[in-house]
Formats: C-alpha cells, structure tokens, sequence
RNA sequence: GCCCAGGUAGCUCAGUCGGUAGAGCAGCGGAUUGAAAAUCCGCGUGUCGGUGGUUCGAUUCCGCCCCUGGGCA
C-alpha cells in the first residue's frame, strides 16, 4: 500500500460505510467517522450508525461516543480526528475516513481557521439579540462591527449571521480577520486516496425512502422519543423533529414520514453540490464496490 | 342505465368573460471556513383527458367518447 490514509466521501445511503468496512477489513485499516451526525450516542438508528456486528469486524473510531445533549462541531471534530488519526497509525493500521460531511473533509484535507472557542454564553445572547431586533436590524449592526461579514452575508442567513456576531463580541476581532489564518490541514504531507461514491439519483432517492421505512421498523420512534433536551447540533438530525411531532399528534404519522423522506433527499442534493464542486477532482465511483477502488489504491 | 361534480405541473389545487396558464409542496441548479443531516440563494419543469365542431385563433364555447368520485335506480 503506498497511501497513508483513504477517505470516502459520499451522499447518504450511497453505501459508504459497508465500503469503508470491507476496505478495513481487506488492507488492515480501521474506520475513522467523518460525519456530523453519526458521533451521537442514542441515536444509532436515526443516524444509520455502524452496528456492533460492523464495529467487531474492525475498529472504529469517533462513532457514538458523544452524547445527544452535547453540542458537536467541526471545531471539535478537528481535535478528535487528530487524535483518532494519531492512535490509528500508531496501531498500524491504515485510517479510512468515511463520512458525509463536506465540511469535516474539508478539516482534513483544507484545515480550518484557527480561532479561540467562543463561550456559549455568548452564543445565547447572541441569539437573544437577534430575536429581540430581527433579522435585518441584527444584520444592519453586525454590518457596522464586521463590514465584511454584513457585505457577504444575507439578514436571512440565520446561522452565518449569528456566527460573525459571537465572534467579534467574543474576541473583538471580525471573523473574516480570524479566517486569513487556516490552520495546517489533518491529512497535510501524507499520500491520501479520496474516493465519492455516487449512485445515480434515481437509486439514490428509492434507497433513501427505503431506508426509512427500515428506521421505522426498526424503532426510529421509539429512539426519537426518548431523546431528552437533544442540543442543538443534535436536534438537527433527519427525522428527529418529524417523528416526534407525530408523537405528539401535530403531525399525522404518514405525512411525517414523508418528510422526513423528502428532507432526506434534500440532504442529499446538497451533499451531492458540495461534492461536484468542492471535491471534483477525487475518484468518482457509482457503486460501493471494492473493486471500483482498489485497483486506484494499489497503482 | 340516468343525474350531478370533476379531469390543468410529479402531488394538491387556482385560473383563463376565447389570444397556448400559475401557487404551495415535491423536484432541479448553486453557495457553503467551528450548530454543516444546519443555513442561505436561484429555477415552472405542462399535448390544460381524447376527438370532432364553431372561430382568424379553443385549455376556455358546443357535440360525442373515455376516466374518477357522489347520488338515483
């Protein structure tokens, strides 16, 4: 093998996972999460996590091990995979990120800006601020604080907004100064192979609403009901919202499943434009197929 | 069989007093630097059920046919 890492990137249901398993299994490799959503604890189903049957057949790292009512973020995730890329070739073993987050890729491919954690004290009051003065006022001052953010951000874009606020009340610095500076990325000076696995759409969707059904069957109900205070990075899981609105009888369970679905797909068609664009240059593959990547991985 | 109501975008529907049509949702395209499964921006994709007729011109008016729902038998 003459990589140090592999990363497979790819939309949800594209089969990434099973892909990563059997990569580890066959080139000694262990399996490193690089998505957002698949670090929590309580929400294996939800989430479609890796089963304890996947994780015996070879380790994994950063999957589960957080809690629903902790806030995660790709500040944290820098940290973690550092760490988890560190103890992986310490082993020997050759780290397989995989994942459906564009911007976790980007930490390890790109870095990230370096900047200090910002207290979440301050993001509260951030967003009390901007409840209390409304979208376009909060813009309109956060403009005289950070006239590049004002410049670049739309009033409606309720995160970026919020974000440039905190950031300058908490360091007195704007946002776009701290982002000049990146800081070294993850996977910098190793020989990396990058794959995308890309089923057509068609497949895509009728994988996604299948899936779902799965879920449901499974006890996707039950696990999103018994979620206590999910944080907000938690909250935002697919499904989640839908399914507990149908528990609480505001939403006819039929017409939450199909949202839920459709959110789904939605997801996906983003993952999809980041890929296309940001990660163009990867191999790009149709089908989770072993074969489709080795041979890339041994030239 | 007869009487109503209706057949318009993938779905639910609006509309055109005759000049080839528009909303929501779905879908498609794009952005994305510490909540990113989030957040934001852009785009109607259509034999107006079929077929004859009237008309310069029919999705719209008229006839017939087909389909769906309800009622009467």
């Amino acid at each position: 093998m003459s990589v140090n890492a592999v990363l497979i990137a790819g939309p949800t249901t594209s089969g990434k996972s099973a892909l990563a398993l059997a990569l580890a299994a066959e080139i000694n490799g262990a399996v490193i999460n690089a998505d957002s959503m698949q670090v929590y604890t309580e929400t294996r189903i939800l989430t479609a996590r890796p089963t304890d049957e996947d994780t015996s057949r070879a380790p994994h790292l950063l999957y589960g091990h957080v809690s629903v009512n902790e806030t995660y973020s790709a500040g944290r995730y820098q940290a973690e995979a550092a760490h988890a890329l560190r103890t992986t070739r310490e082993s020997g073993r050759v780290p397989i990120f995989a994942g459906g987050t564009g911007m976790y890729f980007g930490v390890l491919t790109e870095g990230l800006a370096v900047l200090p954690a910002i207290p979440s004290g301050v993001r509260h009051a951030t967003e009390a601020r901007r409840n209390e003065l409304g979208p376009e006022a909060f813009h309109a001052e956060l403009a005289k604080r950070d006239p590049v953010a004002g410049a670049k951000l739309r009033a409606s874009d309720t995160q970026r907004t919020l974000r440039a606020w905190e950031v300058f009340e908490a360091t007195g610095r704007p946002l776009s100064e701290w982002q000049q500076e990146m800081s070294e990325p993850l996977l910098a000076n190793m020989k990396v192979a990058r794959f995308i696995i890309s089923p057509p759409r068609d497949v895509l969707h009728q994988r996604i609403n299948d899936r779902f059904d799965a879920m449901l069957a499974a006890g996707a109900m039950e696990e999103a009901t018994a979620l206590e205070n999910p944080s907000p990075t938690a909250a935002k899981i697919l499904g989640l919202r839908e399914l507990r609105a149908a528990a609480e009888g505001t939403l006819p369970l039929e017409e939450a499943v199909e949202q839920a679905k459709a959110r789904t797909r939605q997801y996906a068609k983003r993952q999809m434009t980041w890929f296309r664009h940001r990660m163009a240059d990867w191999n790009w593959a149709e089908a989770q197929e072993l074969s489709n990547i080795l041979p890339i991985l041994m030239a």
